[in-house]
DNA sequence: TGCAACAATGTACGCGTGTACATTATGGGC
DNA sequence: GCCCATAATGTACACGCGTACATTGTTGCA
């Protein structure tokens, strides 16, 4: 008896319902003026029939998938989920397309293929798309401005590209590093080493741009050599431990900024291997207010970043413009005009939120730290 | 000129080709003897009118999606990827699946609606399905035995039904409670606590088997008054830490396992701020090995889970078995005989992965503690 | 009574593809 | 030169649905 439900379509509905398909089809979609019976009979016949409206066939005809891309870019050994900033901003995604009635089709980059993602559009499995983690890049700038040019609806999270009119939702991260670092200053550090993230992401250059603001606004020069590199790994962190307990032995160092909190956490571990208590010996602030940061012992100061409210708009914007009736792609027939437009949408294209410090024991400095036992 | 890109199909194509649309259909999808000049002179015009393939066509016309569907539990308050359980799981089911060369399709079950699942399948959105987080309800089962007998190819991960023949792939819990008990009395704890979570997951179940079973083994007699039940968040681990320091400053108490790191690390920082010390003063043990048991002060010994590898199994042995010609729908047709093939499958159905004790200096209980300054 | 307006429904086709079947070339053995 | 097997291609339709247009039924009003 259940075998059969596999198969049924409208037809079986209207035949056993005594209609057309063309009245079943309008019926479940309130389309059209239906007579009170008639609807009455078809509802009943689906019912009864345990009819469900093949989606497949559905996007079809709509022409419409009804999917949210979201795009994760391929990290070699990295388990993207299971970073916190992917997760939340996951989560905020997926809990707005739940509630706009979306599904989510994750699309993870794979590391051959260099594809475009004019054919993700094309093959029509997602109606619009969400890029993590995109890298600042000749290709990647060039494959994202077809996309705008060919009016596919998409938007950046947390990477902003200059010059571009790119949809963009991301955080004040400036204002995160002057933030960041201001705050070591405010608590007696003048010798502030940066360990930074790689440049290829907006991010990185713009909390470097804080950092630098903050030294400058209260006179200190920047020194070249109190910068460091890393990739935003636990290790990459872990690595610098040894150089930077030596530095700040002598004296070279008194405050440390780290672009994320996995490298955060992973240099105080690697400091306090070496004898550095961050919190009393010199003064430690991550990036992102992880979860991890109120696990580690001192508990890690950070700058909190919305990442789930970014999630949370990006989607909602998508969703919206796709919704709206202002969506015109044919701006490319009159060539300078979309330009000029274009210009115009930059001004509002990059939404920015706030981030906020979260002062924790770590960037403390003095003997007034307060440890347990 | 990138206007009209959008919408050329296989007829333009063809047209260009000078061939009809079923060669292009051919040639694309290397079906049938075809001559090579006509497959190069095919290629050439998909090439120069950048044709792509509509998914949507092909999914209605294959009948088939090319989507793996994953479940994911409405959880409400909390950001489902972001917790560390998920997000391996996700990870691995996410990597299998862009090997396979299938979509992730994230379905997160809205509050609401307590749809059956044959839903899902009969609107043919997903060809297979993961389902992460269920629990052990009646209508759960229900639900699930009406998709396993209209033969919907699904996989549980990390929760078994009991006396179901449902494919299940999960972690040895019993041996994992087993485990972390068994730890704690080695080191000599003899009056161990237990926090566990919701008795609807099976999991939960498990650990609590593997905790009695630990204890019987060494002949110490199970006290209902040290169960503690949790609901594997940080707080619910927080708000034992009052009860469990006094009773461990007054002896009732000397060793605890908490069902997950989660609650164990706040149960950690809890204790700590009423003085009580794990790893000192009674040791204390987690599960799941996140992340975050590296981050504690002191670090957080827990049993290591192969998340990961769980969601690559699933996905995995579910694509599998889309691919193998042996699916066979029809058993439903035969009565008995599938319940006969039910019985049988069921021995091989439940893959349970095995867990490792990872000790580290929480479960430490003596002065030899190796704490820092 | 006749006619217009509108409600209610049916008919027919398009969406873009896969593929069974029919048809036409091609070659080899006699 | 003929016939058959096979290669190569075209024709036609199905997949299941949305919807424009045609058709029929109904009502109100002159």
């Amino acid at each position: 008896m259940k075998a059969e439900e596999c198969i049924i379509s409208r037809r079986e509905v209207a035949k056993l319902a005594g209609v057309s398909e063309a009245t079943v089809s309008r019926v479940l979609n309130g389309v059209g003026p239906i007579r009170e019976e008639t609807k009455l009979k078809v509802l009943e016949a689906a019912r009864q029939l345990n009819y469900v409206p093949n989606v497949l066939a559905q996007q079809l005809a709509r022409r419409r998938s009804g999917n949210l891309g979201v795009i994760l870019p391929y990290v070699p050994k990295v388990k993207l989920f299971s970073t916190y900033y992917f997760a939340e901003i996951l989560s905020g995604i997926g809990e707005t397309a739940r509630r706009m009635g979306y599904d989510l089709l994750i699309i993870p980059l794979s590391p051959v293929e260099a594809r475009s993602y004019t054919n993700l559009f094309q093959t029509q499995k997602v109606d619009a798309c969400i890029m993590l983690g995109s890298q600042d890049s000749a290709e990647e700038r060039e494959a994202l401005r077809q996309l705008h040019e060919e009016g596919y609806p998409f938007c950046l999270v947390n990477q902003h590209f200059d010059d571009e009119p790119f949809k963009t939702i991301e955080a004040d991260h400036v204002k995160g590093g002057q933030l960041a670092a201001t705050h070591l200053i405010e608590r007696g550090c003048r010798r502030i080493a940066f360990l930074n993230g790689p440049n290829v992401y907006s991010n990185s250059r713009d909390r470097m741009k804080g950092y630098s603001l903050a030294l400058q606004e209260y006179g200190i020069e920047l020194d070249e050599q109190l910068l460091y590199l890393g990739n935003y790994s636990r290790k990459s962190g872990y690595q610098y431990a040894g150089q930077l307990a030596e530095a700040i032995r002598e004296g070279q160092v008194d405050g440390i900024v780290a672009a994320n909190d996995r490298m955060a956490i992973g240099l105080l571990q690697g400091l306090r291997e070496h004898g550095v208590k961050p919190g009393r010996d010199a003064a430690l602030i991550g990036y992102d207010d992880a979860e991890g940061a109120r696990f580690t012992e001192p508990q890690l100061s950070s700058v909190a970043v919305p990442f789930y409210e970014m999630g949370e708009q990006a989607a909602q914007w998508l969703l919206d413009s796709l919704h709206a009736p202002s969506f015109q792609p044919d701006a490319a027939d009159s060539g300078e005009p979309a330009e000029h437009q274009g210009a115009k949408d930059a001004a509002q294209s990059v939404v920015r939120l706030p981030v906020r410090l979260v002062p924790r024991a770590s960037s403390l400095r003095y003997p007034n730290w307060q440890g347990d036992s």
